[in-house]
DNA sequence: TTCAAAATATGACATTTGTCATATTTTCAA
DNA sequence: TTGAAAATATGACAAATGTCATATTTTGAA
């Protein structure tokens, strides 16, 4: 996530198990402008930036990965450009609903998304203030798309979400 | 560009003299997702898939230059989503005009930005409305901080557009 | 040169979204 | 267990922005 002039904080990029986090700046060589946080108990493996940078140099194939794994970051970032350009926030947050649920699956009940975020954080990836995510979160309940107990979002209505978001493949 | 679902472009990305584009998608072996427009007569160069490979496989500098492109791109994108998120459109509308008299400079006058841009584009850019922002670029005007004559404009007070901007740095 | 099409501009208005105030509920540490 | 702090929820309202209608101006091809 990244901070914002008005001192807001905005989620940028997700990552899970196996994923890597915080190698755009070192790579660019440039100062970190992202910061990150564990949402759930986390271990985490550091690896040095000459072992990254001289495994370039010997093992062609490592770049070939690293480069995909960019191109597919640069991907994601340009489709959200894309979306908070011209979605509007109630497509956003079907939206977003939809990609945590690809991103970090569902418990072995089969509804309950695995993933656990406070509304201010949903707000926060969404795009939109925290009581504008709340209110869309309730209609969608109501609505019978989702249920919820606190944080624990239950996905009722998939081809509804992807209704309300506008996807359509 | 690439297209929303409503049928808007959206700007996700520039590109000047001496820039690479089109090389993302190829990158990641995946279809193409954007398209490119030229603003100017443009002199295209095509590097075969297969030339780029080999030089990743043959040139560790060579990867090294396409991952910091790659990381140079991301970081542009993620600072584009946290604008798009939270900054409001008229602090968008100077941001981008600052922009593109950084990315594309100005005329031998001095004042006279050298890219050239409908309003609609200019529109697209931003990620708002075309009356939107011919509304912003008439305010713009009759504040002083640019003028025009067309699609010719010309920057006047660069500390008031940053001002507007909400840029203090 | 002329005219139709496209681009630019402007007004009126509706809609979306954010902000502020204030309940209500939940959480968690003492 | 209890109480304060944080999170969630809801209402009322204001502000920002988009949409539609319609002028006006500019452009470029015939």
């Amino acid at each position: 996530h990244q901070m914002g002039d008005e001192g807001r904080e905005q989620i940028v990029r997700f990552a899970k198990e196996g994923d890597v986090v915080g190698y755009r700046a070192m790579l660019a060589g440039e100062k970190y402008s992202s910061s990150a946080t564990a949402i759930d108990t986390t271990s985490i493996c550091f690896i040095p930036k000459n072992v990254i940078f001289s495994l370039i140099e010997k093992d062609a194939n490592f770049s070939i990965q690293l480069i995909k794994l960019l191109s597919s970051n640069l991907k994601h970032a340009e489709e959200s450009i894309l979306h908070l350009a011209q979605k509007p926030v109630r497509e956003r947050m079907a939206e977003s609903l939809l990609f945590l649920k690809e991103m970090y699956g569902l418990e072995p009940d089969g509804i309950t998304m695995s993933v656990s975020l406070s509304r201010e954080e949903i707000a926060t990836l969404v795009g939109t203030a925290t009581e504008t995510a709340i209110r869309l979160l309730s209609e969608f309940k109501s609505k019978k798309l989702l249920s919820f107990e606190g944080r624990k979002i239950q996905i009722i209505d998939v081809p509804g979400l992807l209704k309300v978001a506008n996807i359509h493949d």
